[in-house]
DNA sequence: CATTTTACTTACTAAGTAGTAAGTTTGTCA
DNA sequence: TGACAAACTTACTACTTAGTAAGTAAAATG
């Protein structure tokens, strides 16, 4: 019997990488028993089901997004600053092995994953453009930042393209990610 | 035996359909089949393989585009227009059924689809943003754009933003699609 | 030390997957 | 009318999928 450190943990992790590497349906049990050198059968200990896994994978990363915001590390940060912080979570995703954002991810796969997870998708979703527009319009307020419209429907540009832009790199590569990031700054910095 | 009217055409409308409402994994021959009545074997008739058929709706999608974008009805619209019917491209994307960008869907299954896949993809995701490129670069040069950066760079802020409200819409909602289509124009037109 | 709980393995099911080979029906054309 | 090709069906293979039930080994607990 292989014993697994921190089970619950890894397996996660795994779920989670996969997730942003193939999409919920492009992994299986088989692939992240494999990589911990265990049996199927012990992924389904931990998790019975597998929108039980990809709710528990999607919940944590909220967790971790409320826990980070909340942080005084960012939260004394310049709004250029946070703004560049934000821009930084999904460099790090492209750096780190082409990865996707996990709500676009899931999102083209809508229609065909689990209520559960689809809830959890949409809460996160919020929560994120919920921040950034706050970020957006204490900031432009201060004077940091300048743009048209509303600070609702800037954010919602923002993100979207940011996770567009993810995707795009897949095809056309990291500096295809970087020249979105650069021209969202360009647009929003005074 | 069931007849298929066109039946090359017809398997290629309900796989793009199918391809945009649950990506390249998210769907089989078998629901292709038992939409058009027929057996499995007689969607391999006519596409050995699944990748054959996923290079024909992407190939021909790329063929449309090009007779669109030379097509003088759209050639003649003025600068405004023409970014206009860009964004009802995809408007009509989210109206009918709610659909994802063809690239987007495909990009994030981009490390689980067959290599003639990626490359139909890339191309064109290219060619969608070469001609964006030009028609900013060249609107701006008219005076009916402004905006900071290269033409290139808002051209991929733009197009990826779009992919991403799409799958954001789902959700989400139409009126987030629409707020970022919204959004986008504010930021270019003079 | 005995018992129970935790974390796994073995062995399986039922369903779905792409793909193939051989046979059948139907329309076309010489 | 006969031959042939096009467009299917039947019947199958080999594989992968999520999920389950029963058994085992080791660690924790009393």
């Amino acid at each position: 019997m292989v014993k697994i450190e921190n089970s619950k943990k890894t397996i996660m992790n795994l779920a989670e990488e996969l997730l942003q590497d193939r999409g919920f349906n492009g992994f299986s049990y088989a692939d992240i028993a494999g990589q911990l050198g265990v049996k199927n059968a012990a992924i389904h200990y931990h998790f019975p089901s597998k929108e039980e896994l990809g709710i528990a994978v999607i919940r944590r990363y909220r967790e971790r997004f409320k826990l980070w915001v909340n942080n005084s590390r960012i939260k004394d940060l310049s709004y250029p600053e946070k703004l560049d912080w934000f821009f930084n979570i999904y460099s790090d995703f492209r750096v780190n092995n082409g990865k996707v954002c996990l709500v676009g991810a899931l999102e083209v796969e809508f229609n065909s994953i689990p209520e559960g997870l689809r809830k959890e998708v949409e809460s996160l979703n919020k929560e994120t453009l919920v921040w950034l527009e706050a970020l957006l319009e204490d900031g432009r307020e201060a004077g940091a930042f300048q743009f048209k419209g509303t600070s609702a429907s800037k954010a919602a540009v923002i993100y979207s393209s940011v996770q567009g832009a993810l995707q795009m790199a897949r095809a056309l590569g990291t500096k295809k990610f970087r020249e979105v990031v650069e021209q969202n700054k360009q647009d929003v910095l005074v």
